[in-house]
DNA sequence: ATTCAATTGTTTGTATTATAATAAACAAAG
DNA sequence: CTTTGTTTATTATAATACAAACAATTGAAT
């Protein structure tokens, strides 16, 4: 049995390795998060401090979310009363979703911090390899 | 609002980046396997064919997965028939998980296309950064 | 202009994974 | 032998994701 597993090594895929930074990354996350903010929804919240009011369709399409976990992050967000939920005057099928006043301080906020999170996970690394992360990430996203 | 945004490109996170390269590797993922098996299932099942008999623990510990999310993990891999989990007579605390006949050839067949699915994420890369991209995450993990 | 098919937007149900708290069994020291 | 601390497993709760269903809108052909 085990010599025809000798030739598959699961520490050096790559879903197996993206699973682990991921965890690694969610860990330093919550460690400096503010009100339990996950790491989806604080990309959420950032994402419609950029595009103001928007649909919640266009806003999970443009924050890389499936409709059901857009509307999940929506209605966590809309608990903690960062965001504001609304009907389209225009078109009776779409919720208008944006920040509320204390959404927009916590996106001030959480500004530093994400920084703070992004250089804790990338430490590690030397500068180079920091640079070569994001870009082959970003080819392979 | 919009000038305190502009200095926060969520694009550029590693953390937005690292969810959305795993996505990519999920939807790949599930394109291929067999019998609905998730990733992480699929971890779990290559690190028992690795190790043979072990405690729940352990194989949590080793496929590094929480205590509660290994046992919904091994769980469903014996609801598929493809684990054995027995008490230890040992130690009573304990629980000892095995490979079930089927579970082993899964795993034989499952190798294949475990290699497939990692060339398939890697495609857009070339073959440097595909090694440097899994030589840097096995620094931040 | 009207109707009908196709598209778009949202919601609901279900599954998987993760976090926190609890309980049971064991080990080691007094 | 009992107390104290550690390890193992389970349960409850939360977050994210996929699939299917439903509602509103759009557009194309008559």
């Amino acid at each position: 049995m085990t010599e025809s597993i000798e030739s598959y090594a699961l520490d050096e895929q790559v879903g197996y390795l993206l699973r682990l930074a991921n965890q690694r990354h969610a860990s330093i996350f919550q460690s400096h998060t503010l009100e339990g903010l996950t790491p989806t929804q604080f990309a959420a919240l950032i994402r419609i401090a950029e595009l103001g009011k928007c649909s919640q369709n266009r806003l999970g399409r443009l924050a890389a979310m499936d409709v059901a976990t857009i509307k999940g992050v929506v209605d966590r967000l809309r608990q903690k009363g960062l965001t504001v939920v609304e009907p389209d005057p225009d078109d009776k099928r779409r919720t208008l979703i944006s920040l509320s006043p204390e959404g927009g301080e916590m996106v001030a906020r959480m500004k530093d911090v994400g920084q703070q999170i992004t250089n804790e996970t990338l430490k590690p690394l030397t500068a180079a390899e920091q640079r070569n992360l994001i870009r082959i990430l970003r080819k392979i996203s």
